[in-house]
Order: C-alpha cells, then structure tokens, then sequence
DNA sequence: CTTGACTCTATGGTTACCATAGACTTTATA
DNA sequence: TATAAAGTCTATGGTAACCATAGAGTCAAG
C-alpha cells in the first residue's frame, strides 16, 4: 500500500495523473520515493493526508503558492492570521460579485425599459425616489459643442470616478445637469455632468442629493434630439399647471454602442422636478 | 480629436497602452486608422463609447471572448438572454464564495478549539445542535486495521462526496461512528465513517441526522489514543450516573499535516449521547 | 539634426492545470 | 517467452487578460 503508482493515487483521491505530476514539479506534493532509472513516482497511502490538506484549502480559494507557504511555516499562529487573511479577502470577493449582479441587474432594467420605451416621446409624470449623484464640473456648455466635446468631458468624469474607486459599472449611468437658477433665467447650459452612486460608495460629502418627488419625464433616442424634446415638456409643462422646483437632469439611460457600433448610441431619459400649481 | 495616438487614448480611458493594443489584436477594439507604413495605430475619441461599454461589461465579470460576442449579434433579445445567463453564473460565483467563506470560519472555529484544549483529555458535558451527515459503510472494523487502511476508506467516502457533488471544504470534517446496539452488546466496531454537512447540500433521504442533546465528549490527540480514551469516557459515565442513550461518534475536529509532515496528524473529538438517570 | 518621448513587434511571464507527441516501462495475455 | 495493451515519462503548447522587457523604428520640439 505504500508504493502506489501515480495512476492509483490520482484514481484514489478523484485527481488527474497531471495534477499530481504538477504538484510535484511546484514542489507542493512530492511522492514518498522515485525510481532512479525510470524516473516512475511511487506514492505511499498517507500522502493522502496531505493532498486532502492541499485540495480542502483550495477549495477555500487559496493559491497553490500560498498553500505552500502554509506547509513551510509551521506555526499554527501563523496559519491562523493566514486563515484570517484569507477570509477577508473572500468577503471582498463577495461584495465585489453582489456589485456585479446589481449591475447586470440594473442593465437589464434599463434594458427593458428601453425596449418597451423606444421610439416614443411621450412626456409623462413620474414618482421619483431620492438618488445620489458625483458631480464633475467642466465649465464647458456641452450644448455649445459637438459630442466629441462631449467625449472629452466624460473622459475627466471617468477620470474622477476611478480616482475615487467607484467600479466602473456605475458608468453605465451617466448625465448632464441643468441648474434651476439658470432655468428660471432662460438659460438651458450645462456645464456638469454625473454619475449616479449607491450611498455608502464614497463619502458623503463627495456626492450631492437629487430629492425625492415628482418629475415630468421624457425619453429620447440620441443627443441631438435633447433640446427639442426638453423644450416640448417645458411647454407641457406651462400648458398642464406645473410649475418647476428644481434641476433639470438628462439621464444616459442605456448606451448601446452594441447597435449602432463604434459611436455613442444613446437612449435619454429627460426629467425635471415639478409641482402641481 | 480623431488621431489620437494609443497613449493618448490610453490615458484619456484610464488604461494600459498594452491593453489597448490586446484589444487590437484580439479584434475586439481596432484602431480607427492604422498607419500601413509604420503600424502606428490611430484612434477616434469616439471609439471611447465602446471601450466604455467594453469595461462596463468587464466590470461585471463578463470575458473578453463573450463581450465580443455581444458585439458581434445585435439583438438586443439575445443581449437580454446573455445578460440573464451571467447572473445566474454570478449568483452561482456567490454561493461559491460565501460556502468558501463559511469553510474558512469553521476551519478558524476548529483551529481554536484545538489550541484552547491542546492536550488535555478532560471528559465533559456537552449540550450538541442537531447534526446531518452523510455515512459509508465500508464493512471493515477500522479498530481492526491500521492506519493505512483508515485512508483506503477515506478515499473511498471522498469519492462519494465527490459525487454528491459536495465540495471538498466538508470533508475535513469527518468521523467514525460506533453504533447504539453495539455499544450495548459491548462491541467496539465501527464499519462506517461519515462526513459532516449542512442541510440542503443533497437530497435530505441520503443523510442521516444525527439529534441534538447532551453528551459526553472528549478530545484526543492521536487515532491511537482514541479507544483508551473512549474507554475512560464510558467509566465517567458510569461513575458519574449518566446513561448511554444514542450513538457513539468519533469527529475529526481538524487535522494539520501542515505540522507532522506526510503524515495525517488528527484532533478528535469523542461523543456519545446521554442522559442523567 | 539631434534628443527624448513615443510606438512598434516579439517574446516570456503570470495560475492551475489539460492535451498532445514520442519514447519508454510495466503488466497481462497468448 | 514474445507481444500487445496499458501505464508512465519528459517536453511542449494551450488556456485569460494582460504586464514587462528588449531592440528597433518614429515623431515632435529645440
């Protein structure tokens, strides 16, 4: 029982013949002796603890390299700071994949919304829930530009939303502001743009509070069509009694450079905040 | 703004120039113009807009080989369907890791106990939650076969748990079990060892349970220490007026090659059910 | 015209193996 | 005992998404 070819050891304990060879070549398992001249590896039975040892680690997600470092040290402090480590890298691991799946979450509402919205513009009123957005300011009117202005200014923002660490899939969700100060004055520019947050994503006082309450929306198909469609719920807007309290927001809903490829493929979503007068 | 030379679209999005030119060369991004004479690549700030999309989608787990996938069909139907199909895969990823996560605290949990009681060999009472497991009855009295043999076993439940399709992490929780009848009939034979598990991993109809209660318990160092130590157990319970009620169980609390190398080294844990007379 | 910054291709590295080829060894069968 | 079949050996190239490096060529400014 202690000199086991490597394919009954491999068969024994549910591995590869590769993976043992492997073992040995990294020097993590090495078999209980070998034959000079054939160079045939023999194992013996209670290797088996060990390679039990190696694959219940694995399991827990650690690196080969690491679990050799475990078998080298042999300080059960030591493992046990290791172990600690482990662990709370496996809890990032987590968080990191629940981020993910709302992200895809989130893609596939915006997705649907857009396949069901598409090619209307219609205006209509929504209930709308707090949101939190980051702000950059470019002191650029992106209504004075073409959207390769537009391009470079969101290439700052994606700059500051890395610097900040927030992952890049809340990048998908993107927009343009229009101050209430200069609503009241006639003047549609904006000069900020944004990304919306969960709270909790970076400190509070980066991020700035879009309230809760009733917007007059509207979804549109592509930048150029912006103007005119705000300017058609201003008007219905006048014409229906509701007065504006706040900011006008252009939410990039979805972009799909899937479609219509290499160019921005936009579906927006045009809101402002109003009140029954 | 439509030569931008690879650096400079580089910095512009926050990555590598090398990552830019994988992308060339894997096709998944090309460079709007190529200079034929000197390979230079060009790039319009435009493209951005796809290697916006391109990180969007990285950051959600998704490879490089599937995002061009979804740049190649443009439905957005089947883009939904793939959408759905990566959540599952990232709510599988989940579970994973949190089961990693949850390996990792009992492999803490049981290395702990093992250095607070080290090597005392102290009988006491203990109150035990209801406990699943999963046996194999091998038909060979482990008491009356060497170490060597133990292993054969083993092997031969680690392949049923494979199986079963548990994941290794439960499997550095096994043990022996001595049945209630012949315990009575005074005979210390064990023909079966289990693995602990937590319900809902298999079929319920495939596990056995094992009931909550008191018991008597004692830690051991070494499998050969075990039958002695079980003896003087027996005695405590007679002194002490507790009466036998249930199945005795041998549990391997935690076993560390990572110490006595190539060699199982195992802390267990002995229990029997009881009830005071 | 030179210098320095930039870019090019090609290669080897990372993890934990799998797959294959071509040569050799062991075991079983005829 | 000869041969066939199965097992084993080393060496190489592949996987994913790049990073690092070498050595050669290119570009823009002074």
């Amino acid at each position: 029982m202690n000199r086991l070819r490597i394919g009954q050891m491999a068969t024994m304990n549910y591995v590869t013949v590769q993976t043992l060879r492997h073992y040995d070549q990294i020097g993590l398992l090495e078999p209980a002796n070998v034959d000079e001249e054939t160079g045939y590896r023999y194992y013996d039975i209670r290797q088996s603890a060990k390679l039990d040892m190696i694959q219940y680690l694995k399991s827990m997600g650690m690196s080969l390299d690491k679990i050799r470092e475990k078998f080298d040290k042999q300080d059960a402090q030591v493992i046990r700071a290791t172990l600690k480590e482990h662990q709370a890298w496996l809890k990032d691991k987590i968080q990191e994949y629940q981020l993910m799946h709302n992200a895809v979450d989130r893609c596939i509402y915006n997705l649907d919304r857009y396949l069901r919205t598409s090619r209307t513009g219609k205006i209509n009123l929504q209930q709308l829930p707090e949101r939190k957005i980051f702000c950059h300011d470019s002191g650029i009117d992106i209504y004075q530009h073409s959207i390769d202005t537009y391009e470079v200014i969101l290439r700052q923002l994606k700059q500051q939303v890395i610097l900040q660490h927030v992952p890049m899939v809340y990048f998908c969700n993107v927009g343009s502001i229009v101050r209430y100060q200069d609503l009241l004055s006639g003047r549609f520019v904006s000069t900020e743009i944004f990304v919306f947050m969960d709270a909790g994503l970076i400190p509070d006082d980066q991020m700035e509070t879009v309230p809760a309450g009733d917007y007059l929306c509207a979804y549109c198909n592509a930048f150029e069509e912006e103007v005119a469609c705000a300017k058609g719920m201003f008007e219905e807007a006048d014409r229906e009694g509701y007065q504006i309290t706040g900011d006008y927001l252009c939410e990039v809903v979805t972009e799909l450079p899937l479609f219509r490829q290499e160019e921005r493929n936009m579906f927006i979503k045009l809101q402002v905040r109003v009140k029954k007068t």
